[in-house]
DNA sequence: AGGCAATTTGGATTGTGTCTCAACTAGCCT
DNA sequence: AGGCTAGTTGAGACACAATCCAAATTGCCT
């Protein structure tokens, strides 16, 4: 597998834009990790281990590394804070969300991935994506009226 | 069909709450759309339509609407304000996204309900709600580089 | 090494969404 | 119908995520 903060250099280079340190050290933060983050989260660490980068710089960084292909959203709902995982050089997979401990775990079912390019075909269209949340509730929480989504 | 207001007022009743005539104007407007809203927008509305609610008693009210099922969260992404659909009476679908032109589609696959059912069994999960979208590039948009997900 | 142009920075700003609290009102009881 | 009580409302203050701006810095090319 490619070292992440090259991929992402190749990638800044396509686009024309600049190699720098805070992008180097934001790719490089991220790809040690394998939980969701959250931006706030991230900046703080970054400032925590004396990175340069900014509040400004990570938020503006965040478009480009989901447009390279390596983060994406993994959870995204009104009135919170949205968390993003590092996905480059790992299997896709979807997620299992319990709605009331929050607790997630991810899955990869071929045949519903297949029946999506079928919907998308059946329309004319090409898919370049997807989000499948599947939200349960799991056996520790099963007792409690869960709020259901 | 039941009338929405009617329905929304059992629900209130049902958690000893108080059926408001601010309340029901906010399900008045919402049963009358099919589009996707947000709440901004509905305040504006309601407003432009001599409502006496508030933005904080709609910002209260959504919460109460989706829990009754008479809403749900439509498009939910970082940064953006949610978009919510009313939903009541009508057939359970989910969207496919154009990713340029944000124009989307209902669509309804029983195949994919039915394995995501299989998935959470398979965890030995209760499966209580889900997201599915699928994002495209419509014919339209097909010829310049698209932005993807 | 020099110079340009793009990038970064930090503070200010915007806008969404929440909270506070006094005033109001729905629902109940008689 | 009148009045009590607790839930609800509205206006504005507030909190926070996310963006914008001018100024300073940096990478990159020659």
């Amino acid at each position: 597998m490619r070292d992440p903060v090259e991929l992402f250099r190749e990638h800044l280079r396509s686009k024309n834009m600049r190699c720098t340190q805070e992008r180097d050290e934001i790719v490089r933060a991220l790809s040690k990790t394998k939980k969701h983050f959250r931006i706030e989260d991230l900046v703080t660490d970054l400032k925590a281990k004396g990175s340069a980068a900014s509040r400004a710089t990570v938020y503006r960084t965040i478009p480009l590394l989901i447009e390279s292909r390596m983060i994406r959203v993994a959870e995204s709902n009104p009135g919170e804070e949205s968390a993003y995982e590092y996905i480059y050089g790992r299997g896709h997979h979807d997620h299992l969300y319990c709605t009331r401990c929050n607790a997630h775990i991810e899955f990869e079912e071929r045949g519903i991935e297949l029946l999506q390019m079928d919907v998308a075909r059946h329309y004319g269209y090409k898919l370049v994506g997807h989000r499948l949340e599947l939200y349960v509730v799991c056996p520790q929480c099963r007792e409690t009226g869960a709020r259901e989504i």
